[in-house]
DNA sequence: TCGTGTGAAGACGTTCACAGCT
DNA sequence: AGCTGTGAACGTCTTCACACGA
């Protein structure tokens, strides 16, 4: 984010929408895509869409589009989605073991390595089956696993006690799930999800 | 939002999230605000709160500041929260079933009064008890129900085929958490959140 | 001819800075 | 004196339009 050269925010999300996209598109066995195509699959503009391929370098070919096979990696590379990346969850509420038991993440290159819970013994019942600590071994755990990112479900008014922990404890990156506004350092990334928002906002838009 | 004075759609997130501070204000018997405290509180530039309240007209008052409760029911008022907006859930999966446990959406004036899945019995093992019916009653449903916000759960593939249903049966407003890209008439508003392109997002940022 | 890559224009969003009300 | 409301400046993001390579 603070670097010269980082790719802005929107474009790393529409970033990631290609490259479902594409992936999409190499199980069909399709070789090369316009942009014009692949803009329309994603639902933007083709002219935006080669603005931000060409933050990756230049992939396309004059008259033909663009490798699908390359430009996916290319796009992976870009996203740092070629290893699996770590990451623990705190809060194994409703939410919170919902999102343990998701798969999505998995699929997209991360795995989610721990949760941790004021109770997880409650928590076990819902069927969490990755291993469940309790919340306060939660920076013995970082300790000696060196994990960066970090998602956070627990209860609005614990959210920003929590956020204080993990950043001393050495995590970088925090999905927060509460409503809460998060105070952190600078260099820390958060990036919220706030369901409730998210439904208040369609129903001010469907007039 | 094709309205000619709708609120832009950054701003209406924001007044969400100054809605939930002000409520926190009055619950701690605060009953005036200058826009630098709630600013602050709601990790926004001040100039930028006081554009986005006088969208709601004029609410504040040289040299104090903006009345805490007036203020409050102000914003209700402009994202539609006075009465409770039912909502519907299709697909009652891991995620689709924890949201129908989450408490969140109540609190913030949403009811959830049915929700739909292919295999309803898996689904009420999950501990849901929100009316829950096969999927294919979801027209029928709609039609003796009028309700305009849906909660769009299902996989991937499936998410293009049953946002076309419920556009069908009238539904304005669809929040999708499926990674598909949804099409549809541009009267209809769509929100996405997806999970995996956070977590991506956030992967990329973390240097 | 087709489709990328890109400067320039345009739309949009944010911040500044201060006039004016209390 | 304190704080809102707001034009004007600034910055960012999106779209247009076309030169250029395949």
């Amino acid at each position: 984010m603070s670097e010269k050269n980082a790719i802005p925010k929107k474009v790393i999300y529409r970033l990631s929408t290609y490259h479902r996209c594409l992936q999409r598109l190499a199980d069909n066995g399709i070789e090369t895509v316009s942009s014009g195509t692949l803009a329309k699959a994603a639902g933007v503009n083709s002219s935006q869409l080669r603005k931000d391929i060409t933050y990756l370098g230049q992939w396309g070919t004059r008259g033909l589009g663009y490798p699908v096979e390359t430009l996916a990696s290319a796009l992976r590379d870009a996203l740092r989605q070629e290893k699996l990346q770590p990451v623990i969850l705190v809060g194994a509420g409703n939410l919170g073991s919902a999102l343990l038991r998701y798969q999505g993440f998995q699929k997209e290159g991360f795995e989610v390595v721990a949760a941790f819970d004021a109770d997880p013994a409650a928590a076990r019942k819902r069927g969490v089956n990755v291993p469940l600590f309790l919340e306060e071994e939660m920076e013995t755990f970082l300790l000696e696993n060196p994990v960066r990112l970090a998602i956070l479900c627990v209860p609005a008014e614990f959210a920003q006690g929590v956020a204080n922990r993990l950043v001393r404890a050495g995590i970088q990156g925090i999905l927060n799930f509460s409503p809460a506004v998060l105070e952190v350092p600078k260099e820390i990334v958060v990036n919220s999800v706030d369901l409730a928002s998210e439904l208040e906002n369609l129903s001010y838009f469907i007039r």
